[in-house]
DNA sequence: AATGAATGAGGGTTCATTCAT
DNA sequence: CATGAATGAACCCTCATTCAT
């Protein structure tokens, strides 16, 4: 018998095992063999404080989601004239956060995607939640007269593709780009476009 | 016994089959049963064609990555000054494409991400070969003075990430903008940013 | 469309072809695949021929266990004194007969043993045969006074055995002995041994 | 759920089962089923235990053979003049240890035969055990004078055949000595022949 | 008479989940 | 609380045989 934890505990360890094991081999190429045995932990066990693999996959996510959310939820409203340092602000502390946890960008951009209606109206959400943001300064920004014109939808899309494919590409790709560069290029793009 | 086909129909047929089955529940859902059964053909059929599920994914995706390469790599070359024409050019084609055929992007954007090592580095070729032709683009853009300094790489990937997330919601989103809309408002962010 | 044949030969071919892929990888390694290939010929061709894999196995064996016959039946009858001289003939033409032809040995001591009950009942009858034509050998050694009493069934089985054993350590060891020392050592065997 | 058992106690239920369906079938006719249904096991239980159907064989080969090893290694060595009482010990066990288990008799010459090329490596290492013994045995009665000269292997084999055959036969075939038939035939043949 | 694409029953194996101890 | 042996539905793949051409 293991040392014992409190139930807390406990949930944290198998978390963070699930954490490592699907960051290693992604959702479907892990099996709750490989939680438990990272969590060096009884197969029962598991299913003590976890209804199944699916269920600690989403724990996870949620946690993940939770955590960006954190760093960015926290917007202006009144100032309106620091929307674009808020926007700065966020677009910095997400990044540090995923460039500091490359499994978030794992989790998130790779076996979350696609793995089932249910978990895509939970992404979908997210996504909304996130553009809805985007949206809000977007519409300040036309108001006071720095953005122009145009599809809102579209413009807001744009800018999270813009942020989750560099990610992507940290994550598959051999460039390696600083968060620091990222924030500058990203931030210099959405002010200015290429020119 | 079906109707006889030349094997190249077949081989046809049992693609678009598993199209409309990978498109209806992903990878992962899918099953050889709901492919055949969608082929109305007999299992042993399926394997005289393709080694196996794995095997017929990887060729639809192939396929599909041909097709959206064939839009796309009609670049420039000499006449530096159409660049900005022949991106959107590129831009017009690949979004019809796409809108055409949602389950294309169904299948890139959820499906083939995150399958496995093997496929990443299949995907991650696609995109580094799109994205080197965006490079190129830029670069020569810089050297006629209308594309400003900046790290080439973080600003290509956003240029793509802009673009396949405007998909990507289309996929997951209730938001159905049309090809028009997708194309102005890129082209505008790409071309201005926000201002 | 490849050359024609006649039925007969036709059916040779096959036989043939099937010895040759029976011989490689035994009854149940060998596809009917294997056996067509070898005889360049359509697999609905094989069907023509015979009814399926297990029925050209049955004739294969057939073919062999005749041959074997052949070479021994012809037992003495009238002149009781040639016993040992015929018996010392049969000895000689089967060993020259499956050593000249190994793969006869690989099906009838290999692929042929626990095929199923049809074919060990067949197996059975044709060891019958030769056994019984031993055990008349030996009653009437008895009878002459130079075959010791004894169990006439345990010792025709026995020296059965040495002979096929023998073929079966030449198809399994590195031992190979010649034709000629096999037949040495089983008759002194045999003959030393009922003195 | 069925009772519980040691690990140890559940791999010998399901060698037993095994044992019983192969002696039943053969190996080829028997399927994982008929195992699982003889040891009153689920499907997924075999599987913990042995890798496969292929495995629990040689598992079960393996025993067997080990069990006829131990009750013939036992062998002279020091008084030569003993050595036709120990062979004649070695015959006595290993008969008897055979028609007690007339199984073994099954799996030992029907099923193991032929199986593959892995397979025969493992039954050919066996019988070159028993042959090096019996060469052993014989070389030393040559040297006291009551062996005659002569091809010790093909000798070795003759005699490893006639005791292999009487088996067989009782396998196949309707006649049944006792034990005790078999070894007084077998040791009057041996001892005769080899005087 | 010959062909070879199509068939589908059959059999093997995996792995998330349960539950008696 | 923890354990880990047992479960069995789910799935994949093979290959002997058929039959339209």
């Amino acid at each position: 018998m293991k040392e014992r934890f409190s139930k807390e505990e406990r949930r944290k360890q198998l978390l963070t095992a699930a954490m490592v094991a699907f960051g290693k081999k992604g959702y479907h190429g892990t099996q709750v063999s490989d939680i438990i045995y990272e969590a060096d932990v009884a197969r029962g066990t598991f299913y003590l404080y976890f209804e199944g693999k699916r269920e600690i996959f989403d724990a996870l996510l949620a946690e993940i989601l939770q955590k960006v959310k954190n760093e960015v939820t926290l917007l202006p409203r009144d100032a309106v004239d620091k929307i674009p340092e808020q926007m700065m602000g966020n677009l910095k502390r997400v990044t540090h956060l995923l460039i500091d946890n490359p499994t978030y960008i794992k989790l998130l951009f790779s076996d979350a995607v696609g793995l089932d209606t249910e978990f895509d109206h939970r992404l979908k959400q997210f996504y909304e939640d996130i553009l809805d943001l985007i949206r809000r300064g977007l519409r300040q920004g036309q108001e006071m007269g720095f953005v122009r014109q145009g599809n809102i939808h579209v413009l807001a899309t744009s800018l999270l593709g813009c942020f989750k494919e560099v990610f992507y590409q940290y994550l598959l790709g051999t460039e390696k780009p600083t968060a620091d560069e990222i924030i500058r290029e990203i931030y210099a793009l959405v002010m200015a476009g290429l020119a």
